[in-house]
DNA sequence: CGTAGGCTTGAATATGGTCAATGGTTGTGG
DNA sequence: CCACAACCATTGACCATATTCAAGCCTACG
């Protein structure tokens, strides 16, 4: 029924790291089973201490915090081949929760199984701390995104990002992607008001620069978008797949 | 010369996860020196591939990355007990700068031991991800501070935070603490500009809630300022040492 | 057919940015 | 020892970007 990481769809993407015949192995053992879930699906909940961690296989989602005041600040957007629950596997507790924005398809691993990792398969270890790390700098990236330039910059960059990534996992075709978002979770994740973001998409249809409506993100001259932008985001190194 | 991790002052702070006798007598083979710069010395360089990777013993910095446009985004501050370069280690290149912004001693380890770590001490590799996790948490929570709050919140929320921190490490006395920092510092951090950021700070100073002058930052009371920022930054959970 | 959720648009407002100038302190060279 | 430059903090005036409020529209769905 559920897909063995040896036939796993995403091994054929260049942008993750190859397993060793050995990784393969112990993905086939580590893997405890499938998890899928309609749109608008909670998967994990911040402040709960979730006894599974997961790999996005297929589908997309965000990761989000609620503040007191209500509002909401999504930290990023989930694509295939992210590993989410590290920060409950390894500290206790969630930090942010994770929905799904369309049908989702996760892998499931045992949080308890992640100490036997450390302690049986440095290997994979050690790609668990890339992923960190990797997480890390993206964070970075859109601290930097969203502290220095305008309301236009941040939402060229966000698609470009956005399109980058999906690029990688092969969800391109003819500059288009799929993007089951809501203007809303944009909005809450470059800190720009619902009507302001929507007004700057509107700008950028217009300019012929970046076209996202039902679901579907076009950029036609990804160079000229990037220009636009100011600061492009850096083009993705390849990372190791959990 | 050198301070060796059994005599290391940070492992006295309640803050820190205490070693096992085991990690300890590994520590002090791992350390393999120290590294004691001025103020405004560049520590790593964005981009660069540093041989050593480092923990704070004493002193502050500053994490930040350039753009293209020649702005500055601070990423975050640093403090004493914060490990730094693991993006080096792990991802082979440095992804932002980090700069000193008092004298600041360093303990250094050798990127190539890195991955000795992960094949013959496991509990430390687990801390190793765990300090990544924690510092993506961080981010997030600033990833948040900046998109949602408005610039006297984001001022209130970051001196909450680093008098947080800096308590943790035993520097705050009688509610002061040492800040070293420029207020260009924290406008970049915050993705405010100098002048506004000047303003908001000298409302802070007159409203008698917080008083940043002269390398030190002094606040009276603490709940009522983090009523004041909106969002109060969580109570610090322990975390490893490295 | 009516309601709910999401997208779109305009007008008024405010928050924060830019520009410009001043003062204090430190360090340096004449 | 003084003059000067460099750097940082501070302040005021003006302006622009992005927010808020309000309304209308469309589609999906019960």
């Amino acid at each position: 029924m559920t897909t063995p990481c040896d036939k796993c769809p995403l091994r054929r993407c260049e942008y993750f790291l190859p397993f060793t015949d050995e990784e393969l192995a112990f993905m086939l053992r580590f893997k405890s089973g499938e998890l899928t879930v309609d749109p608008g699906t909670t998967v994990l909940m911040e402040g709960s201490n979730s006894p599974q961690v997961f790999t996005v296989l297929s589908g997309m989602g965000t990761r989000y915090k609620t503040l007191e005041d209500g509002s909401r600040q999504v930290i990023n957007f989930l694509f295939p081949g992210d590993f989410i629950g590290l920060q409950a596997g390894i500290m206790g507790e969630m930090k942010h929760s994770v929905e799904s924005s369309a049908p989702m398809v996760l892998c499931v691993f045992n949080r308890s199984d992640l100490w036997d990792v450390f302690k049986a398969h440095p290997s994979r270890a050690y790609d668990l701390t890339w992923i960190a790390a990797v997480e890390e700098h993206f964070l970075g990236e859109s601290l930097a995104a969203m502290g220095q330039g305008t309301a236009s910059q941040r939402v060229a960059w966000a698609l470009l990002r956005i399109h980058q990534r999906l690029r990688v996992v092969g969800l391109e075709k003819a500059g288009v992607v799929p993007l089951p978002f809501r203007q809303q979770d944009l909005a809450d994740a470059l800190g720009l008001s619902l009507v302001h973001t929507n007004k700057t998409l509107m700008a950028l249809r217009r300019s012929g620069l970046a076209r996202w409506s039902d679901g579907s993100l076009a950029i036609a001259d990804r160079a000229k978008l990037a220009a636009y932008a100011g600061s492009a985001p850096e083009l993705l190194e390849k990372r190791p797949l959990m």
